[in-house]
RNA sequence: GCGUUCUUAGCUCAGUUGGUUAGAGCGCCACGUUGACAUCGUGGAGGUCGGCAGUUCGAAUCUGCCAGAACGCACCA
């Protein structure tokens, strides 16, 4: 890159800067990373978006503080490797496909698996990986050439291997339950993928006549519809209403069926009539009833949702349509007692969206109480951590109670389950990795040897897509590893990669952990719990040291930005508005770890702001040296300057608070202090102070310092607002085609800089100079009319610095004379002023607003006098002086000496107005 | 219902082990174009730290109760 003066365009314009060193970064091959030893790797995966999915707001925010932790850590020596990819994420994608399908007038259940799966992989070719572009325009610095797929051969390969695995171990194994039933997708869900929502519904009250009896008991129940499936009724034993009926049976209505009265204590008797239908076959409670008491099953409902067969009537219909009818059919019957209105709880599809039916299912589980065990020992002990903590309580809750995982799901677009089936007994079948290899197994367990490869039916389902997700740390670095784990140890990248990174515990506040997981705390069960679970399993370690969970995006109302709602604004967008930097600058300026981010596009408006800010200062400091062909930034600082000091003492104490800020995944917080460091120290008052006497020339040297500076700041801004921070990187050195910020060394912290005294000297004549502009303010003196200002000084230490650096005054405010020392005559009709015991006097006589200035000192002195009142109070008090500790005594002392010094200097300037 | 985390300025949030009369950004108000930036500069006004008790010499900070919010888990048909 040239680094001449040339051409500096005067407007910042970031799709054109963003654009072009995206592909210079691409080009150089900056972000692609290989095992290397001599370097620590770091490493982060991402989580997988779907592949036909498009970038939303939560994408933005999850993978901008991936790529902050990346570039810095790849700045700071790290071998950096950020690996993407993309999930197939079975369920979501097919009932896109469906929905798409259907757009074009074909039903899912008139194509074969093969014709629907090509529909889906076309789907897959022509949408998949649009939002990895998209990521891109973001500036995410991913190893690009580690792209991954969850249904790409080797990886699909070490998700059936793991099947295959568990399966041997003992750990996975075929059952019938009940599970959560998706009518629209018509398959199984695991109990993670149904969520709760409150519904206004009714609650039907619905009498059944007792046998051999006039009598009637009522029941209540908000699905009228499953009385079709009713085997029981069941009352408390000891319920003395009902003792009467102990032995009895009922008929359920309309169908006429006559089920036993049941006894159980799990009915509650204070709730309603305190009599419960029994219907097995659709309710988890039900069934655990029918299993004890020995029921029938009735399953009176289709997988679509519709009545079946043995519901006998309604055959055929939708569940909710006959809702409604039945409870017409049952008032005409005279079994309606009554309905009322009725708040609960109904569980629906995460994904379709549409009311679950418990349901009676055959399908394959996941034996997860003795695997999951390392993983909650192993965060409970912070081995791996989360950010934020409070994250480990509702981990804990969970693994504590983990239950079996449901991994068969009813589809087609996704891992078909490697199970192949010779008979139709319950255990006729052999799960291998493939038709041929099972067909041997087959032959001697079913003591058949002319079997044939025609008599084997492999299992029609797949495996829910966390099941893949869950070895994507694994499988992205040694697909076979799932296979061979038995027989060898990882290849060299899970070594490195996962294995090395993840050495020793996460609990080193010293640095960074070598490896973290950025993600949504939505999907902690599905996905964090999981992978750390087979990290265990398999590799014996857990796949990464820390956890930082996102918050979630939201909207001014404080709903969740989706695209079904409507309220997400399109990132691109965003981006073409703003910019990259100032899209990812907003968002981290907002969100401290774990926080929700109340997300309106005007936050992105300040980090184009700041864009515009830095790239403007940028252009002052260059401007001024036109005729350089090359800028000498240089960091070598007058020392004699205390401005100088200063500014390197702010560098060090930012450097420092940044990394520690880090090691707590503080981004926001690091940010801030970037922010205020070019912006305020910098601009407002280094670049100030770089300018010359009006009308001389600049000084060249003070030029290359401030720039030497600025190149520091690039450094500090660059993990957050990559692309101008590079941008300006390059236009100030003398740099090589191969050089970049990106892989440039993140600033050393130097203490020999970090003065305390320079910053406490500088923070005065900031002070002074504040001070003044309010009395000009306050006076209505305008900025160009000189002023005298005297300043009676506490010490002859305090008048040495100050008048060494008066210039920095000079320089600041228009001021005809200066004096400072610790013997100033006060001046008559003067504003005035204290800093740290110092005092400050403007002489104004004839021009000073009398009203103002005494309002001032008044309000100043009411102040000091409740302060001291408060300090005295504590003082007074025996108790204080006895029991806290000598030094907040102490503390407190000087600060009455201090302050009433104050106070009787404010009232001798109050007594010049009298 | 159980559990967890919250409640600080108009908004979004800081506030380290209790110890200056509580800070920042945005927004708001006033003033301001002499060498980069009006996408800017300068100054200013905003809070009895959700409420009530308690512990303590001292509470935004610790404890209890109450009110409200968010999340997780389990749910009565």
């Amino acid at each position: 890159m040239t680094t001449s003066t040339k051409n500096i365009p005067s407007k910042y314009d970031p799709s054109v800067v963003e654009d072009k060193w995206y592909s210079f970064w691409l080009q150089n091959k900056y972000f692609h990373s290989q095992v290397d030893h001599t370097k620590k790797p770091y490493t982060i995966v991402i989580p997988p978006p779907n592949v036909t999915g498009v970038l939303h707001m939560g994408h933005m925010l999850n993978n901008t503080i991936q790529d902050v932790l990346i570039r810095r850590a790849r700045m700071q020596g790290y071998n950096a490797c950020w690996v993407p990819g993309t999930d197939h994420a079975a369920i979501a994608t097919e009932a896109k496909v469906v929905r798409k399908l259907r757009e074009r007038g074909i039903s899912k259940k008139d194509l074969s698996r093969e014709q629907f799966l090509e529909h889906a992989w076309e789907w897959t070719h022509t949408h998949g990986g649009i939002i990895l572009d998209q990521l891109k325009k973001l500036g995410a610095s991913c190893d690009w050439d580690r792209t991954a797929f969850t249904l790409d051969k080797d990886y699909a390969e070490s998700v059936v291997d793991a099947f295959i695995d568990l399966y041997e171990k003992g750990k996975i194994y075929r059952s019938a339950r009940m599970i959560n039933w998706d009518p629209a997708a018509r398959t199984a869900l695991s109990d993670e993928e149904v969520i709760y929502k409150e519904v206004n519904s009714k609650l039907y009250h619905i009498r059944y006549k007792i046998v051999d009896s006039n009598e009637f008991v009522t029941i209540a129940t908000t699905r009228p519809e499953t009385i079709l499936g009713d085997t029981a009724i069941c009352i408390h034993p000891d319920d003395e209403r009902y003792t009467h009926l102990h032995g009895k049976h009922a008929i359920v209505p309309l169908v006429n069926r006559v089920v036993p009265i049941i006894l159980d204590k799990y009915v509650e008797m204070d709730f309603g009539t305190g009599c419960l239908k029994v219907t097995p076959a659709h309710d988890i409670n039900d069934y655990e009833l029918g299993e004890k008491h020995n029921l029938e099953t009735i399953n009176m409902m289709n997988p679509n949702g519709t009545i079946s067969e043995e519901g006998e009537l309604y055959i055929g219909q939708d569940r909710f349509v006959v809702r409604k009818q039945i409870a017409i059919d049952l008032e005409t019957a005279g079994n309606l007692v009554n309905i009322e209105d009725y708040t609960n709880k109904v569980g629906y599809s995460e994904r379709t969206d549409v009311v679950i039916e418990p349901r009676l299912s055959l399908q394959w589980w996941l034996s997860m109480k003795e695997i999951a065990k390392p993983a909650l020992d192993n965060v409970m002990e912070d081995n791996v951590e989360f950010f934020p903590k409070k994250f480990k309580n509702t981990y804990r809750h969970w693994m504590e109670n983990v239950k079996d995982w449901c991994v068969s799901r009813q589809l087609w677009w996704g891992h078909q389950i490697p199970v192949f089936y010779y008979g139709e007994g319950d255990n006729d079948y052999v799960v291998a990795k493939s038709k041929e290899k099972a067909l041997e197994t087959a032959k001697v367990k079913s003591r058949n040897p002319t079997l044939s490869l025609n008599d084997l039916r492999q299992d029609e389902d797949v495996l829910d897509t966390w099941f893949s997700s869950w070895l994507w740390p694994i499988s992205l670095f040694d697909p076979t590893f799932i296979r061979e784990h038995h027989n060898r140890e990882p290849n060299e990248e899970l070594e490195y990669y996962f294995q090395r990174a993840n050495e020793g515990h996460a609990y080193q506040k010293s640095e960074l952990g070598n490896s973290t997981l950025v993600t949504a705390p939505e999907i902690m069960f599905f996905w964090v719990a999981r992978m750390i679970i087979s990290g265990y399993e398999y590799v014996g370690n857990k796949p990464f040291n820390s956890v930082y969970y996102t918050g979630i995006v939201r909207d001014k109302l404080g709903r969740k930005m989706s695209k079904s709602l409507g309220n997400s604004p399109d990132p691109l967008d965003l981006i073409a508005q703003f910019g990259a930097d100032g899209v990812r600058m907003g968002m981290l300026f907002s969100t401290p770890a774990g926080n929700d981010l109340p997300f309106d596009p005007s936050i992105c408006e300040q980090g184009k702001k700041f864009s515009n800010k830095i790239w403007n200062a940028f252009r002052f400091l260059t401007l001024n040296l036109q005729d350089e062909l090359e800028y000498s930034p240089t960091l070598s600082i007058d020392r004699e300057q205390l401005v100088d000091r200063w500014m390197m003492a702010r560098i060090q104490q930012t450097i420092l608070g940044i990394n520690n800020d880090f090691k707590d995944y503080k981004l926001n917080d690091a940010l801030k202090k970037v922010y205020s460091l070019i912006w305020d120290d910098f601009c407002d008052w280094y670049i100030e102070l770089s300018k010359p006497e009006y009308g001389k020339p600049f000084d060249r040297q003070k030029m290359n310092v401030a720039l030497g500076f600025f190149e520091v700041l690039m450094k500090l801004l660059h993990p957050f607002m990559p692309f101008i921070s590079e941008e300006i990187w390059q236009y100030i050195g003398n740099r090589s085609k191969e050089e970049a910020l990106c892989i440039s060394e993140w600033p050393m912290y130097d203490s020999s800089y970090d003065s305390k005294i320079d910053i406490e000297q500088f923070e005065t004549f900031k002070s002074i100079v504040s001070i003044l502009r309010n009395i000009r303010a306050e006076n209505q003196i305008s900025p160009k009319t000189e002023i005298t200002v005297y300043i009676k000084t506490v010490s002859d230490e305090v008048s040495q610095y100050l008048n060494k650096n008066s210039w920095i005054l000079s320089q600041l405010q228009d001021i005809n004379e200066l004096k400072i020392s610790t013997s100033i005559e006060k001046p008559r009709a003067s504003a005035s002023a204290l800093i740290g015991g110092n005092e400050i006097y403007v002489p104004l006589a004839g021009i000073i607003d009398i009203e103002k200035e005494l309002n001032r000192i008044n309000k100043e002195i009411q102040r000091l006098e409740g302060f001291l009142k408060g300090v005295n109070g504590k003082l007074n008090n025996p108790n204080f002086r006895n029991n806290a500790p000598e030094s907040v005594v102490q503390n407190e002392l000087n600060k009455k000496r201090d302050g009433e010094a104050n106070l009787l200097k404010l009232k001798e300037q109050l007594k010049d107005f009298e």
